[in-house]
DNA sequence: GTCTATATTGAGATAGAC
DNA sequence: GTCTATCTCAATATAGAC
């Protein structure tokens, strides 16, 4: 009774979705047209249009969920040791799972940084915000650190900066079944950080 | 006695690449049309292929001059202390040379890591050997450090791919005229790679 | 909800006059 | 060396049948 007409709205929404993530990934945004994605999913294109408005929402939608799901990650991550904790304990926390969390969706996290000029400036501006606030939870485990004698940094902001930059840099490279495991990974890039924080 | 048309291939050609790489960056290279490009010169669309045979050539003159300047660059400046010279010393050379070569060529880099997907696999393979043979000569200093034991590093390539992303990341957020200058963050990220790599 | 068909626009590239 | 004019193709998005 296979037909092809009919009923998938809640199976072609998020296929969609994961089709597009993975042609702009591959190509870039403005080389993949809505006939590739549609051809992806298995459907005509104008059927896109039940589900987007147009091009540019499909990329903010897969941007706004990866932030939104990195910031959840992180504050469920951090929850249960803000405040007292150690801030050594919480920057080595941070290191692991940025590297983690980035190695798990490198898709979203590629085109995190790869298309977001393609966005309109109001879209632009809001994942922008979202960055931000990610990049403030280390800069305050940093300035935790400082105030409390165990780490030394010329630049609190740029240390921010450098240390995410490095971390994120482990996408470029990584890859599944190489020469090391994630862990050995997030170990290794630890000690570095470690090292370039301490007092 | 202005004129329209006339003998101009010294200046055009350059202008050409001048406009092609600034609407590369700002835009994207698949949102960039080749009508953009001649209006930004002055001239017709079709008067842009007396000088490269496509558009995607374009792309690849600008990575490719950018990737030979830069291994030009570094080689004079490291020249005049290879072999005998301490490694410690031929590190910070390279921080403060990194750095300020990218600053400098900022539009170039952004293309160099944004734009690469656009070339074809032939024209992609000749810029991957030209950055792995760059990577390559940080690659050998944290070497000689190591066998000289002033630096303590668990995984050298990988700290070779940290270092420079890392450093890398500075074009992202530095302004001109902003807080701190560029001798500042040279020095800011110098003491940070510094103590990252310490024995 | 998906299809076919199409309106509209603009792309890369080429031909031939000047 | 640059121009105008054009070929050919594909893009986003919409309309309306089923």
């Amino acid at each position: 009774m296979a037909r092809k007409t009919g009923s998938h709205s809640e199976i072609t929404g998020p296929r969609i979705r994961a089709e597009a993530g993975q042609l702009f990934a591959r190509h870039g945004f403005a080389a993949v047209s809505m006939r590739q994605i549609a051809a992806a999913v298995g459907v005509q294109a104008g059927a896109l249009y039940l589900y987007t408005p147009d091009k540019e929402s499909l990329l903010f939608e897969l941007l706004k969920t990866h932030m939104d799901e990195l910031l959840a990650a992180w504050t469920t991550q951090a929850g249960a040791t803000t405040g007292a904790a150690d801030p050594r304990a919480q920057l080595e926390r941070f290191v692991r799972f940025h590297i983690r969390f980035n190695l798990e969706r490198a898709q979203a996290v590629f085109l995190s940084y790869m298309e977001l000029r393609n966005l309109s400036p109001e879209n632009f501006a809001c994942i922008e915000a979202l960055r931000r606030r990610y990049e403030d939870t280390l800069e305050a485990i940093l300035r935790e650190g400082q105030a409390a004698g165990c780490f030394a940094l010329p630049d609190t902001k740029l240390a921010t900066l450098a240390i995410i930059a490095m971390l994120t840099g482990v996408n470029t490279w990584f890859r599944e079944g190489g020469r090391l495991s994630r862990a050995t990974v997030e170990g290794i890039y630890w000690d570095m950080v470690r090292k370039a924080v301490a007092a």
